[in-house]
DNA sequence: CGGTCACCGTGACAACGGTCACAGCGCTCG
DNA sequence: CGAGCGCTGTGACCGTTGTCACGGTGACCG
């Protein structure tokens, strides 16, 4: 089945019931079966746009499986990575509960499965199920607490060297992999995509991350990182 | 009628029963039954701390008057500022509900009057009360909304000066007061303050501010300012 | 009225990092 | 298999800005 625009049209395959979980869980048998009646289940190609900055807000999209890269422009064409958002999570939820405009572009990084519920089905949804309004609540509640992590993080590091330490230790946490040679991480990222995260320059990370491989503190094969001296970089962090 | 640390209570003060409508407003006379009976309505002196990073929060609290100025610290010292709340303003939302540590200390600038609900009465109320809920999201999606404006406004400025300009047109935004001299805004915030916020420092925001004023741009006199050319900061922030 | 304190203003200087320019390298594709 | 392209790595240069140091001014207070 096609969607407009050439997508496929995704019919409840295992990932999208799986990973949407994270936002419909313990909903009673009515609401999860007007959820999945309204619900627009499509899969992306690499490069998709889901949506613009000032653009009204369509509705929310799920993430259900690949990465979705959230991010914000300046007048002269510079961007701001805000997120790279992975399965399980919810994007347009600020922009459609208040009734503003997105403040991000959002594009898919990979081939993506992405449901989607437009905005009056969701407002419905959280009109007519409590369950639904508090969820809504907690997701909202931990988007503000990763949003002031992210602000401050930038804002309280003086050096890019900082910056970097901050963004590794970050991803070790949230996808870090403890092995005996130390934290074992994927970053998909190009370099380029970190300057844009942390608010630097691409050959600046070049630079650190050849730096912080030559003091042995991390090593990088292919787009793996070992961190291997994890308190030196929380050590440049505090400094 | 005195609270402990010396703290006087305010009893249903004007301000209070005004300014708390933006968060329970429209709620059903049981629910604000319930709200009224559960708050407690203090006034702190300037200073008061009302809630430090790390620590679970203790409940949700309304600014009913003056300012509350709610920052991040880093291990040396630095001191973030996220956001000056002014009356009508919500904080430790975002903690209460997502039951993680406080993300940022809150501080009286002013003598305030507060009033707070204990976090197991605040979700009492959620999990009763349709709107309340709906209300709560609405405040949160708010709260993501201005903490992703800030963190794209610290991260897409390449210059201090850039960031001092968004600095000013947002707080014209916020507080402005158009004149036919220009834009008149009482920025209550020592240069000090004003480069925690904007992630700079003092004396940059001094050189910057002398700058601003000999172009004409601006012109300041005591704690106001006013903007005689808006058209040369937007401009700023392009470039 | 002199002392103290908080805040503003300014100069000198070093360094961090952005920018430009270019080389090497691995991949894909015709 | 060579061309083209995207990504990484590196050197040179210089502007922006943080830091230190100090002086000035107004407010408050004993």
């Amino acid at each position: 089945m096609k969607a407009p625009y050439g997508l496929d049209i995704c019919e409840n395959c295992q990932a999208c019931t799986v990973r949407e979980q994270r936002l419909i869980c313990n909903l009673p048998d009515r609401a999860l079966a007007e959820f999945n009646a309204a619900k627009f289940a499509t899969v992306y190609p690499k490069g998709a746009v889901l949506f613009v900055e000032g653009q009204q807000p369509m509705g929310v999209f799920v993430v259900c499986s690949g990465r979705v890269k959230l991010y914000g422009t300046s007048a002269d064409g510079k961007t701001y990575v805000l997120q790279i958002a992975e399965p399980g999570d919810v994007l347009g939820l600020s922009a459609v509960v208040s009734g503003r405009a997105c403040e991000a572009n959002a594009e898919t990084l990979e081939p993506s499965h992405i449901t989607m519920l437009k905005r009056a089905d969701f407002l419905r949804l959280l009109a007519t199920h409590a369950e639904m309004s508090f969820r809504t609540s907690q997701l909202l509640a931990l988007t503000c607490h990763r949003a002031h992590r992210q602000a401050s993080a930038i804002g309280l590091a003086q050096s890019a060297r900082e910056k970097l330490a901050r963004f590794l230790l970050d991803s070790c946490e949230r996808a870090g992999e403890t092995t005996d040679a130390g934290i074992r991480v994927r970053l998909l990222l190009t370099h380029a995509e970190i300057g844009e995260i942390i608010g630097t320059s691409r050959e600046t990370v070049t630079r650190l991350l050849g730096q912080l491989r030559k003091e042995g503190v991390i090593a990088v094969r292919r787009s793996t990182i070992v961190v291997r001296d994890r308190d030196a970089l929380t050590g440049n962090v505090h400094s």
